[in-house]
DNA sequence: GATGAATGAGTGTTCATTCAT
DNA sequence: CATGAATGAACACTCATTCAT
């Protein structure tokens, strides 16, 4: 009677995850001011108060998009990185892993920009705060790519440079395939990022 | 007649500029989406329907203020380019200028990052191309870092590496301090752009 | 067969009770507006269909929880004035024992004002008429003071006056503690009704 | 040009006063609760944004409606009392004064009691306290009998009682006809009202 | 005996736009 | 040159009610 996974749950959870993914979608087509409630709801083929019966309000929707896109994002990063045991292997898995999601998730992209840079909550919030557990913030904490190479400063492996000025204009680099891929599909993102791993690779300097 | 061309007045020319003025306010302020037309009149002192007598359509509005954001933009960074004779002296130039055009215009950054990503307008056009005259679509092709990084590769001033990429990246980097300063007021963006100076500079390679 | 005598179970019983009483909590808490069936459900600890499952509709509920509220008053103020003999002594018990029930209730009153003035069933019912069975309305009849006044009079206890606005003066004088003990809770409402047993033996003449 | 009454203002004024008296009869009809803009506008014959561009919200509306409903009461009530010199007049006045309001003004009457115990406004305000300004809550207080009271008690007029206690039943007494007058159209209230006149009068004692 | 899912009607409110003046 | 009035469409959200389980 109270086995851990009650069945109930799992229609909830399919519902709900069905509603993020046409939430997506749609903000993605349409951009998060214009995607309502309403045109979510029938890109899912119910009614606009099954939305709300199953997240409240819109707010909560939001912060339910923003986790599931954080963490299809980690579950892809962070392995990749992980996997990696040099910071120089960390560096370019980092780079290749992010580039790659970016690729492969397009439309997840344009909804998460358009969400991040529109939606004002309720309440006070920052967008980056909303939909994020600690257990989340924790692991987005290794996003960041200037753990990566302080690291490898501290082991000897990189050069001398000033690392979190090399950090933003790296995240700022990766990031920046996202609008390209966006503005013309055909873009070749994987050879940016090789370009990227040159790049850099040889700006933090190093063993070599 | 009478529509094609408008005698321009003096009176109708401040009050536009009045009214753009106030509306990149305002967006600033409560982003693009919650930037009524009402909110903008009610700042300017005027009747909602004197900005729509001024501009027709919020769309047409929004050309305007776009228009206006880059021109100032161009104000800036275009001049302190042309002043460098070097391909070198150019990319310096360009880096510290951008940086230094964001750190002096926070507001109009708000204002463009929150109505690039959120506006749609009713016809299909994109954003990119809200409010670009020809004119002004030539000035900003200047703005591309690409055509000095491969005028500096032709005059034998910088080594060799994928230019495109390599554009792409810098104009990643550069604009990365935005959102840094958005976050952080008290962020220290020159010095950010001394770095990038550093870092590109070695990157590119060459004279030395 | 089934639905005119339902066996009346214990369970179904105290699971009524005690949603009749959520829900007078609710409604003096929100108002009768704002007492929505999930709020009473929510607070019984049940689910909002459980609510609707024992009553059917919300029209219904609010019929018991009429009759909830009239019993618990002629529980009170019948046996009062039933145990004197005198009409004087019945009118005094009458005054005391309603603004007594007024004191001691007060959630079931903000409860029923709010109920008696905001609600509007779905037929063409008055409110008056809601949840009263014969045998409660019978009952209620004699908490008309009017009744006690006429036979006064008749049985030469009191003097001459015009009974029927006598009645409504009193009810009316008596009733009006009510809204004192809201906006106050401190009130004496003890001391009003001594006044009012003083000033309306003095009214109604008679013996002395 | 500038006259002190601007000809816009008579539209304005005239719209927001049809639109009051129009919200009064549908609430008296419907309840406050049922009472929704879409059906004022109904009524109006206009658009139910109209009522809010005229009121803001309905909190507004609200306060407007309550503001209307006070000034015509005190515009009967206030003159009467003032043009009487001694004491009991000034009691006989409010008596017959306020029941002659509540005689003429059956709509109205039922639209304030249902406001009066159904509105819950946005913010904490009370529903007292709504649209009163301190002008308007002011003439209010000379509404309460009390004042009267004491002031015949101070003057020898009226012999010894406990003013506060009579005042409150004396207002309970004058406000039950309108519940009277509701259930029955043909109510006799003006006679109820001499009848008050006589057991009040009796009831303050005093000069015979 | 009770529940979770879902619905459709209705709520107050915001908005860009039109139009007579 | 500018305004106030008005509108209709869209919005997020609440609610009592239904129904299969």
């Amino acid at each position: 009677m109270s086995t851990a996974a009650r069945p109930e749950s799992f229609t909830r959870t399919a519902r709900r995850a069905q509603i993020v993914g046409c939430a997506i979608e749609v903000i993605a087509e349409v951009g998060y001011p214009q995607a309502s409630i309403r045109k979510i709801a029938d890109r899912v083929g119910i009614a606009m108060s099954a939305v709300l019966y199953h997240f409240g309000s819109k707010d909560n929707l939001v912060d339910a998009i923003v986790e599931h896109m954080y963490r299809s994002m980690l579950a892809i990063v962070v392995p990749a990185v992980d996997a990696e045991s040099t910071a120089a292997g960390k560096l370019d898995a980092y780079i290749r892993s992010t580039i790659g999601y970016f690729r492969t998730h397009r439309v997840a992209l344009v909804a998460l920009t358009s969400t991040a840079t529109s939606f004002q909550p309720g309440d006070g919030r920052r967008v980056e705060e909303l939909g994020l557990s600690d257990e989340l913030a924790e692991q987005l904490a290794r996003l960041d790519p200037l753990a990566i190479l302080q690291a490898g400063q501290r082991a000897g492996e990189f050069g001398e440079f000033p690392a979190e000025s090399m950090a933003i204009a790296l995240r700022g680099a990766v990031n920046a395939v996202v609008e390209k891929i966006l503005r013309d599909p055909g873009y070749d993102a994987r050879g940016y990022g090789e370009d990227l791993v040159e790049i850099f690779g040889r700006a933090v300097g190093g063993s070599r």
